[in-house]
DNA sequence: CGCAAGATTATT
DNA sequence: ATAATCTTGCGA
């Protein structure tokens, strides 16, 4: 099937979000429906990592569209994300749900922990690498549109996409 | 250089 | 509700 592109993450932040509802993450053996994904966008976005400017960290976000953006949270979980929209626009998309075929990951330090993804994989290109990438099985899945979890800025912003629920519900 | 807060999770 | 655990960024 269709492996995401270049196009398909160089789009807004949002949208990518949205749309990766339904695809199908590959990391080496593993392979899951993204269930769940909250967008981080631009400078003005005060909860994301680049609202204060480029850093060490967050430098990877203002860097090329479809590359991995891997980084520890509360000293003991990864988060995995995929940088969105042109060179120089910080933004990225975290995958926070991924439906495996014997599990439901609901976290994004869950997701991490399970198929091991650590900060060795920040810096990856989805687009490049062979098995570390996103792929099109045209899945079309209901989602619902709510506020980011775990910040206390930026609450206007409705930024967050989960499945329906009863989607999987064999399995929740 | 010290310190508080953080895109979380498992446990009480 | 709270502890676990450590990196980051800010203020002194």
């Amino acid at each position: 099937m269709a492996k995401l592109d270049y196009s398909f993450f160089v789009r807004h932040s949002v949208l990518v979000a949205q749309e990766l509802i339904g695809k199908t993450l590959v990391f080496n053996d593993f392979e899951g429906i993204i269930t769940e994904t909250e967008a981080y966008r631009g400078l003005d976005d005060e909860a994301s990592h680049a609202h204060k400017g480029a850093s060490i960290r967050s430098k990877i976000m203002f860097g090329p569209p479809g590359v991995s953006y891997v980084y520890l949270i509360y000293g003991m979980y990864n988060c995995f994300n995929i940088v969105t929209e042109e060179d120089g626009m910080p933004s990225a998309v975290l995958i926070r749900g991924l439906k495996l075929a014997n599990k439901h990951l609901d976290g994004p330090g869950k997701i991490c922990k399970t198929l091991g993804i650590n900060r060795g994989h920040n810096g990856i290109s989805l687009i490049e690498s062979n098995d570390f990438y996103v792929r099109d099985d045209n899945h079309q899945l209901a989602f619902e549109t709510t506020k980011r979890i775990g910040i206390s800025k930026a609450q206007d912003k409705l930024w967050r996409f989960v499945i329906k629920k009863g989607i999987f519900a064999n399995l929740q």
